[in-house]
DNA sequence: CTGTCATACGTTGTCAGACAACTAGGCGGA
DNA sequence: TCCGCCTAGTTGTCTGACAACGTATGACAG
């Protein structure tokens, strides 16, 4: 009654000895020690794993450790555990591998240079697929999202959300669903952070740099619309390009320094 | 002892009419609530919920079942436990979004004909940017690929996977490392696929259709070497654009019906 | 001997109560 | 005023019990 009991204490009364680490408590232990052996294939997809009991046996710890620490696993989709009939390794849920950005990547101007880049890939080829395909829904969109960023210009306030939403209009407008979940994606990424380069890096002035760009979105919807889709392809590298060229004036040739 | 106890059986003893609904067991019940508590901000970021003993009672169940709930929502990250104090709720850890491609976009021929386009997208300019960039080693590097692929045409082997080797090392040869990364991920999602339909799908016989692939390499390779963006880039559209209307011809005009 | 059905058993799910371990905050003494 | 102890509140773990679920074994009928 006394002798496991105090395991996670100071003294084991008669020299008990328990393990010796007792960091985070019993189940992270556990947890640990099973993921592991699943892990290490010592328990392999499919399998049964121990019944309640035994784990309670083996780890010699109550059942309310052993079960805490079975539910954790379950949450980790590592087991399934079927009432009545055991607990279950699950087949190793297909690594579903996934693009990601870090957001150490936009530590230096480089690292939005590379983006930048990216966009050219798939914008300026969006934009000519979009000529090629768009409907009417598409360039009513594109047309409000051109309006609300001239609305922004003059009202001083931030252009950025409509900025992006034209882009994604043009990335919708290709129909095809991959150019707009990965500009979802970018922007999701990017907005948050343009928002103060923006503003900051353009040596001509607020006004006079959104106003260009207003100019070569309108020269790219106008390429949209009359379905001229080499115009569009043009038009779209030219605008990312004048972004990336001014980024990379603004801080010539740092990047190895991580000024940031 | 008797009133609670039978709230996952048939009959309630004395009309209690206990919550209907004993679908997945009590703790699912109880983890979609605090979800939903912390989803809908009635529990905001950085709060105290409720100890164990209040919810025992809110949810009308043992302390067992509540610990248990509790447990997962750590495993998910969307709580933080102190030993002595409390429950609280983590800063809704920054939704990494991320880009992925569903396995169902392989259902039909059109879903690989969308992603053929992403990838005309982004390796034709790769193969423009690899012509200006490229280096020695990456040269080497794709004319090992080249030959990897020759030799598994005439042994009749898996050609597959010197074909995605060449490919990546266009793309890593851009210096950035955002190609790399979406072909990386584009190939691991593709290769396992394609497979199949190469084989099958050229009208024109194994032989001459991975010797054609290969004199399309060759041309991307020697733009690449010798430094021609313009080239390259076309080469490398003339290759992809051809696979796709491989693909097109090979299911003409299906797509919306869904098939699959 | 074989097929079908009911019961027993093993396993997981839930309940109840108790004590240990930890932390914060109050209270008293220096 | 400041330091230390002590207490109350909360989570961590243990124990024992019963319910719910599925399987497998055994009995019985053919």
């Amino acid at each position: 009654m006394l002798s496991v009991k105090t395991l996670g204490g100071d003294v084991s009364p008669q020299g008990l000895a328990p393990r010796p680490r007792r960091q985070r408590g019993l189940v992270p232990e556990i947890v640990t020690a099973l993921e592991a052996d699943i892990r290490e294939d010592r328990l392999q997809s499919g399998q049964k794993l121990p019944t309640e009991s035994e784990l309670m046996q083996r780890f010699e710890v109550s059942r309310t450790v052993v079960r805490e620490a079975i539910s954790r696993l379950q949450a980790s989709g590592l087991v399934e555990t079927r009432h009545g009939i055991g607990t279950f390794v699950m087949a190793p849920r297909e690594v579903q591998p996934t693009f990601r950005i870090a957001p150490e990547d936009f530590a230096t101007a480089a690292d939005v240079v590379s983006l930048l880049e990216l966009r050219i890939s798939l914008e300026s080829e969006a934009a000519s697929l979009a000529a090629q395909r768009r409907e009417e829904g598409h360039l009513e969109n594109m047309a409000a999202a051109l309006a609300a960023f001239e609305a922004s210009i003059h009202a001083d306030s931030d252009a950025v959300p409509s900025d992006f939403q034209f882009h994604m209009e043009v990335a919708r407008a290709t129909g095809n669903r991959h150019f707009a979940d990965l500009m979802t994606y970018l922007g999701t990424m990017i907005i948050p952070r343009t928002r103060i380069n923006t503003a900051n890096s353009a040596p001509e002035g607020r006004l006079a740099y959104l106003e260009r760009v207003h100019h070569e979105h309108e020269s790219i919807y106008h390429a949209i619309r009359d379905r001229d889709a080499e115009s569009a392809r043009a038009a779209m590298r030219t605008h990312l390009t004048n972004s990336r060229e001014r980024l990379r004036r603004s801080q010539p040739s740092d990047a190895a320094a991580n000024p940031a």
